[in-house]
DNA sequence: AACATGCGCAACCGCTCAAAG
DNA sequence: TCTTTGAGCGGTTGCGCATGT
């Protein structure tokens, strides 16, 4: 009943791949094609299993691989295939002549991931990652979103931590002090060596903001119902460190760090200062009116100020930081 | 210079599905 | 129709190299 089995299990080698083991394979297959993997090995004089040689061959050795680094072209067909079919890396791989579901697997999970999570965007859902928090805001009243918030810089505050060092923002008072910043009293010399990590994000973000000279005036209702006064938001986009340069998504073009390129319009809108970038019309693609003449939802929401996913998800980083320290700790 | 840590890639593992018997 | 296996696929692991301390 059944197949025979593809190889004998204890006679079979393991591991890498020696280049005469390649040059068996690839001279067996370029004489007798890959019709039977099971007879392959046994026919080429390989001490290995057909599946192996099988992987060895698609991941490796086929003529018409590329071997070289992803493209920008190719980078953004995976992001673009990803966000719509998930992790099926087979039907990625069958968009990228030359390139095989594993490197397309590899490159994502050692690559692309990082980019878009360094972007904002969450790579499983493609969404930003404000938005799925403030998803979960909208079931939550306002002093729990703030504990929702505390929560996501706990998550994501060695991510950030990195981001505001590279930007060089200076989490000690001291050293820079802004005139009329009541952090200057709240951290003294000696809590400061006390300050635990996420205590420095909130510094370093709220330092970024009030060091932006074109900072907007922002009028946030719903900042009052946890405190804060909408007077005193000093956030702009552009504060934000920007991991990449050049790199697309979706509509949207990623820039220079710094620039209020698309990509920091983009990063921006999705989370951190919807007001300021829709004053400067600035909106991506995305949020702009779309061909058929029609608002997106995201553009509704923004204009008619009553969203509270777009509120409650820009809460967290327009506080100025005397209103991270007390509302949210 | 030595060691630790991180990263990228190749290979393996385990599962599913279709085909063979 | 059922059992078993090959092929294919996605997830995971381990090795070698690069970089940091």
């Amino acid at each position: 009943m059944g197949r025979i089995p593809c190889c004998e299990k204890d006679n079979v080698k393991r591991g890498q791949w020696t280049p005469e083991e390649d040059n068996k394979l690839s001279s067996y297959i370029a004489q007798h094609g890959t019709r039977n993997w099971r007879l392959i090995p046994k026919n080429a004089g390989l001490q290995r299993c057909g599946k192996s040689c099988r992987l060895r061959w698609t991941n490796y050795l086929r003529p018409d691989l590329k071997h070289g680094q992803f493209s920008d072209a190719e980078e953004q067909t995976i992001v673009k295939y990803h966000s719509v079919v998930g992790n099926r890396w087979s039907l990625i791989a069958a968009q990228l002549p030359g390139r095989t579901d594993n490197d397309v697997k590899n490159h994502w999970n050692t690559k692309l991931k990082k980019k878009l999570s360094g972007m904002g965007i969450d790579p499983v859902t493609h969404k930003p990652f404000s938005h799925l928090m403030a998803e979960i805001a909208t079931t939550l009243a306002p002093p729990q979103v703030a504990h929702l918030a505390e929560a996501a810089l706990g998550c994501f505050k060695d991510e950030m931590l990195h981001l505001l060092m590279k930007k060089r923002i200076d989490f000690h008072q001291h050293t820079n002090p802004t005139p009329g910043n009541s952090t200057a009293t709240y951290i003294n010399s000696q809590q400061e060596e006390k300050l635990d990590t996420v205590k420095k994000i909130k510094i370093g973000l709220s330092r970024a903001m009030q060091e932006q000279p074109d900072m907007l005036t922002s009028n946030k209702p719903w900042m009052d119902t946890i405190g804060a006064t909408s007077a005193n938001f000093t956030g702009n986009c552009s504060d934000f460190p920007l991991p990449m340069s050049g790199f697309q998504y979706g509509h949207s073009t990623f820039g220079n760090e710094g620039d209020g390129s698309p990509w920091s319009q983009s990063l921006c809108t999705g989370s951190t200062c919807t007001g300021a970038a829709d004053q400067q019309g600035q909106l991506p693609d995305k949020l702009e009116v779309e061909e058929n003449g029609e608002e997106s939802e995201g553009r509704k929401e923004l204009r008619n100020g009553s969203s509270i996913i777009f509120n409650s998800d820009s809460l967290l980083w327009d506080l100025p930081s005397e209103d991270l320290m007390n509302q949210m700790v």
